[in-house]
Order: structure tokens, then C-alpha cells, then sequence
DNA sequence: GTCTATATCATGATAGAC
DNA sequence: GTCTATCATGATATAGAC
């Protein structure tokens, strides 16, 4: 039975993924180091060692899950070439992460890092946010979508389905997301079709 | 010149009101009740009179907000009689109440009390949502709006307009939501009328 | 790189005069 | 009811051994 070594990148990633589990469970304000620690089962000193501060640890999740996220959104744009089965599998991607990664679709979805990292963007501003409008845009110049401002045809697009993300979030709904893919993008897209 | 005498309710009033403006400038967390002592040029012993403590304020406002959107939607329930023109005032009412109290909307729509106060249910199980839910439950029946899961459709029908809430506290929208109304609603009520 | 022990500081809350 | 002065707690972060 080959003995498990610790490596560096080990730490790290332990730390984030307690952190993202705790910041999710109890939110990041009621989340001490000394929680991460414990429910880590490392010392202070490693988690210092490894990052500069909470500050820093609640960072390094936004970004690693924002650049999760954009890699998605960037596949996407890449395999589908209609706005309308871009968008769709926007909303399909994002619903399946809801099951199987609610923490992570929490914290980046919610926003809550805002209230804790200050002169930090709105999530909305992010890349990921400026490429599902960027295929809105796409839609109405290929007439697939009405004509209109893109911001606010995103917004009446995804809107929607958002929704229904949080209410799964905050366990309003029974059925997994996906199971509702259909009826949730009938009226997304009707919404907004032109 | 008569002399301004402040009664105990000008108090209350005050430390609930630099409580909001704070909580919504900087966070809850991030609000110290130091921080209300001095905005509110009162001192500790006043607020603490007033109030057990800091997560006294915090709920005495969130149910006082909520209270003020409960009369409001009950107030356009008696005052409409159609799921459309109910739903479309909600809508309207929110997008002004965004230009002219944004505190209070970033308080009650973004949910920032949930992560400070624990076992508190989220804001979409509460008596102003369950109404909205009513109104599309009506519409349903009525044949307004299409067939379908009552949540699910609410969701639909709302989602765009909340979000463009969103938007617009974040500072993306530079237009005011009132003047973008009809375009908003156009796309929402396409989204689930029958 | 990981650990323990500790410094420093801000916060929520209280006591008691007026 | 309002005030000032103070306490007690728990947080972030650091120092230094191993």
C-alpha cells in the first residue's frame, strides 16, 4: 500500500475547496480561518503559508471558479452556432452545475465575495456575464432575436432560468433543474425570439 | 423657532435608517454598530437601548421593508383585477421604488440579511412572493397565462424583471427602469401568456 | 512546508452616571 | 432616554521551532 505524500498543490487545493464549502454552508463573514482550518485539518500556519490572507483565499476561488465558468461559456460558443442553441446549453450547463456543484454556482452566482472584497466588479461586469450577452448580440444581428438592446434582452433571456437556479439554491424547488430544462427555455425563448 | 424635541420613535427611526443606508453602502458585516453610532451622531447607549442588539436592527428592518411591499402588492391586488395588469403593476412598482429607495430594494431583493441572520428563510418564501406566485396561479386558471407549474412560471414571468433590478442596483443600467417598463414587460408576459 | 504559541486589534455588548 | 467608559470575546495575522 503505496504511502500518500502531500504536495504543495495538495494544501492548496484543500484549502480552497474547504473554504468554498464552509464560505457556502455558513457564508464568508461567518467563516473564521480558524473554521477552514479545523474542518481542514491543517494548522494556521500552513494556510498563512499558502496565501496571504482570507482576503486572498476568497480571491483565488472567485477567479478559479469565474475561469471554470468562462472555459465553459468559451466551449460553448465554439460547438453550437445558432444564439439559440448557444444560449440553450448556457442554460443547461448551468443547471447541471447546480446539482452537481451547488456550492461553487452559489458563491459565484450570489455574488456574496462582493460584500467581502470591496471595489471588486459585479459579477454581471465579468467575462463570462459579457459573452452570453455577446451571443445575444450575435441573435439579433442574426435575426434569430428581436431587434433591441442586448443588455436587456440578456436580462429578459436568462433571467428566467437565474430564477430558477436560486430557488434550487435556497431548496424552494424538489425537481433537479435539468429535468425542467424544456419548459424553463420554451419561455426564455419565447420571451425574447423574434 | 420652536425647539425640535426628539421622541424615543425619532430614534428608532434614525438608527433603523443609518442602519440601511449603511448595510447597503458597505455591507452588514462590514457595518460596525460603531459605524451607526457615529453616522447617526448618537451614542452607543442610545442604540443599544433601543435595540438588544446589532442582529435586532438588522431584522427589525428587513421585516419593516417586507411589511411595506406586502401592503403594496395587497394594494394592487384590490386595485387590479386581471393576472396581466396585476403582474405588470408589481413590476412597475418595484422599478420605481429601485429609482427612488434603491437601499431598500438592495436590502429586500438581494437577501443580505440571510447570510447574518442564521435559520431565517429565504427571501422567496416569503408573504410578498407567495403573493406574486398567487397572482400567477390566478392567471393560470383564469387561462391568462399558460398552463404549467405555478413556481416555474412565476419565475419566468419575474426573472427578467428582477434581474434587470439587479443590473440597475449594480450600476450596469444607466437608463432608469421606469422608462425601459414596456420593453421589459413585453418580453416577460410573452413568456408565459397563453 | 507544517506546526504551536502568541500578538494585536476591532467588535459586540454592558455598567452605571446623569 | 441618553451618555461615557469599559469589558470580554474572537478575529486576523505573525514569529519562530521543527
Amino acid at each position: 500500500m503505496a504511502v500518500e505524500k502531500k504536495t504543495p498543490l495538495d494544501t492548496r487545493a484543500l484549502i480552497i475547496n474547504t473554504a468554498l464549502k464552509l464560505f457556502s454552508e455558513k457564508g464568508i463573514f461567518n467563516t473564521s480561518v480558524q473554521d477552514i482550518k479545523r474542518t481542514a485539518n491543517i494548522s494556521i500556519g500552513s494556510i498563512y503559508h499558502h496565501f496571504p490572507g482570507k482576503d486572498a483565499i476568497v480571491r483565488a476561488l472567485y477567479e478559479e471558479l469565474l475561469a471554470k465558468m468562462q472555459d465553459l461559456i468559451e466551449g460553448i460558443d465554439q460547438q453550437y452556432a445558432s444564439a439559440h442553441d448557444r444560449c440553450r446549453e448556457v442554460v443547461r450547463q448551468i443547471f447541471i452545475m447546480t446539482e452537481y456543484d451547488p456550492d461553487a454556482v452559489r458563491f459565484v452566482l450570489q455574488g456574496r465575495h462582493l460584500e467581502f472584497l470591496p471595489n471588486e466588479q459585479p459579477i454581471c461586469s465579468s467575462r463570462p456575464f459579457e459573452l452570453m450577452k455577446d451571443m445575444v448580440r450575435d441573435g439579433i444581428t442574426a435575426g434569430e432575436i428581436q431587434g433591441g438592446d442586448a443588455t436587456l434582452l440578456a436580462a429578459c433571456l436568462f433571467g428566467g432560468p437565474l430564477r430558477m437556479v436560486s430557488l434550487r439554491l435556497d431548496g424552494i424547488l424538489d425537481r433537479p433543474l435539468p429535468e425542467q430544462l424544456d419548459d424553463v427555455w420554451t419561455c426564455a425563448w419565447r420571451a425574447v425570439s423574434a
